[in-house]
DNA sequence: CAATTTTAGATATAATATAACATATCAATC
DNA sequence: GATTGATATGTTATATTATATCTAAAATTG
């Protein structure tokens, strides 16, 4: 069924191999960091991982609480520098509306992305559709206005938590 | 030359009679208060005329050190409960992507915006397009995704400060 | 005008993010 | 393998944004 996995590929459910998720992301972080010559220290590492213990957008504290869950201190600085790091190269993202981050599902190549927030149990999933790109670029030539970075976050129920 | 003022319409541009914008955005805030029996005190209003100083967003401490210039000792909550007055009236919108908030230009009828949001200037136009409210819809259907409060801010050059 | 609701004042604190400076590690070259 | 320059991390302090809670005042309603 070719149509669920469309959808699958976006809300991922709750019984999917989380670890697949995790460990794919860690694989493609690495390869990005090496063609690059970008140092992905174990401390980046390790945030990027937290990152992606979930679906869900996780905040800076929230991350910096579970790196020092074993009784280690490190400081707020130390995690915001690790989140700057992966997002200069696109391993996560940052939800604005939210003030928190999410694992990159497609880092490989560089993208525009949308954003699909279910309120209800708080996943994201990443979309990357022309034709919204389209339709702000065009909205916005007939302001005069040059495109540079469009934030798209939406809020809503995903198909699990929807109930219509 | 109503080209052009399809633009200003938008960005209004420098020179522009600003007072009528405030002037005009008090007036329909009454408007819709008196009609919604909702109390539009002189604190509220304040804040509304100190967020449409201008069409760049403003932030919450800010608004609150523009009220306290005087020697006035008003607290951060005053501020914001003003704000989530005038948000929820529709009179003002929150920017996510800013932490701030700019005056509706159009607060008589509950619509979905978007904002254009010049990085130069900092200035903010919002805009009501059809188009990508229905391309967001469209993507999110794909998904199994319903929309509830679709945020778009797209940051890039108004027409003022773009230099192509 | 008494009761109720709404608004505002006041104090404290939570949550998010950055600045500034010191130290350590890496990696290229001599 | 020591030197050096660049990058990364540690550390402390502080800035910025936002909310909770309790009290008092003002407006609205009956």
């Amino acid at each position: 069924m070719a149509n669920m996995n469309a959808t699958r590929k976006h809300f991922p459910g709750p019984a999917h191999d989380h670890r697949a998720c995790v460990e794919d992301a860690l694989k493609q972080a690495e390869a990005i960091c090496r063609k690059r010559g970008a140092r992905l220290t174990a401390l980046r590492r390790r945030v990027l991982e937290i990152i992606w213990e979930s679906h869900a957008p996780l905040g800076a504290y929230d991350a910096l609480d579970r790196m020092n869950a074993q009784g280690e201190r490190n400081a707020p600085a130390t995690v915001y520098r690790a989140l700057d790091f992966l997002l200069k190269h696109g391993l996560v993202h940052r939800i604005e509306s939210l003030n928190a981050f999410v694992g990159c599902s497609t880092p490989a190549d560089a993208h525009e992305a949308q954003f699909l927030i279910c309120r209800d149990c708080g996943s994201v999933a990443e979309t990357r559709n022309e034709q919204i790109g389209e339709a702000i670029k065009a909205g916005a030539a007939q302001a005069g206005f040059q495109v540079e970075t469009p934030v798209v976050e939406i809020s809503g129920r995903c198909p699990e938590c929807r109930h219509d």
